[in-house]
DNA sequence: TCCTATAGTTGGCACTGACAACAATGCAGG
DNA sequence: CCTGCATTGTTGTCAGTGCCAACTATAGGA
């Protein structure tokens, strides 16, 4: 599976390079997409009043529905005291409420309000549409493929980086 | 080019009602990549003694040889001050290196030291393998396609949002 | 020379994100 | 019942991010 490289045949294409070189430009794009999309995200949600990890909390909930603290930091992938300092902050502004579970005094119960929903569909409207003058310019097929190329990489990295993996840590030793 | 919705013709497939699901679909794909990559980086970049802004901007030192700060400012997005602090500290840790510019006094230029190009190497071989293993699972002609779609992506989103729009916030009101 | 533009730095603020310590419960076992 | 351990959240602390605004120093033109 990962052994034969050093002499190799370098007549033909062999399977290794190719591969290697498809990860190298595959790296070059992700990296350049998400650095234009996190720029892009503090730039249109920062407008809204909240900030872009508020936001994604925001969105989190509504498509979890009401959820408790430790559920919303797994969903974002943030410590449970971020989670909780960021929800303090939503709560502060009006777009969640934090209410006592009925069973269970210890946990709280994370519900998105009235305004958050507006907010929420505000900003999503937004982006949406922003994504939607872009893909103007695209072909159909493309446009059908992309979205489902896109899910399959996130996919692919969430099982082997996220939860799946769980040794996350420095392959390569540090310094 | 915004209008024609409620009743609708509902027969055949309007094109409008078309793009507009294509972009929910793109910014629902993109959302979910973004952050899953966000998490990521965070992760594997930060046991290498660099955060991830940090780790963008040493990736761009390399890329463009030495630079002044605005310069670097303007690539990675940043207000020049947020950028002025980085700086600093990766000259801090050894791994830039800040001299004057020859002709304008005014200037720095900013450079990779040897220990930031080992460092800089060392992440990147990291991140390309953790693609490669990825893409193992994927078909030839998807792994080939792959970059190509993410790169048109962001060029698009870029010349939008980015410099081309200039323009940048609040297409809807803020509440 | 004086006025304006430009390159960077610094102060200040709010927020992010991690870790550690902690309070308040819940949940057994004895 | 009571003790000990696990779990849920919150808070303290620290470093870093990111913005705006104010500032210094220099460049460059009128």
């Amino acid at each position: 599976m990962q052994g034969a490289r050093a002499k190799s045949v370098t007549a033909r294409k062999e399977p290794e390079a190719e591969l290697q070189a498809d990860a190298e430009n595959l790296y070059a794009a992700l990296s350049e997409l998400v650095r234009v999309y996190q720029f892009r995200d503090r730039d249109r949600i920062c407008c809204h009043d909240v900030s872009v990890t508020q936001c994604y909390a925001l969105e989190a909930l509504v498509r979890r529905g009401p959820s408790g603290l430790n559920e919303l930091a797994a969903d974002l992938f943030l410590d449970k005291s971020t989670a909780s300092r960021v929800v303090a902050t939503l709560e502060r502004k009006g777009y969640v409420a934090r209410v006592a579970h009925s069973e269970d005094r210890r946990a709280v119960v994370l519900t998105v309000t009235a305004a958050g929903k507006r907010l929420h569909d505000r900003i999503r409207k937004d982006l949406v549409s922003e994504e939607r003058a872009l893909l103007a310019d695209f072909e159909p097929e493309v446009r059908k493929a992309a979205p489902k190329l896109l899910l399959r990489l996130a996919r692919a990295a969430m099982s082997r980086t996220g939860r799946g993996g769980a040794a996350v840590c420095c392959p390569t030793k540090p310094e």
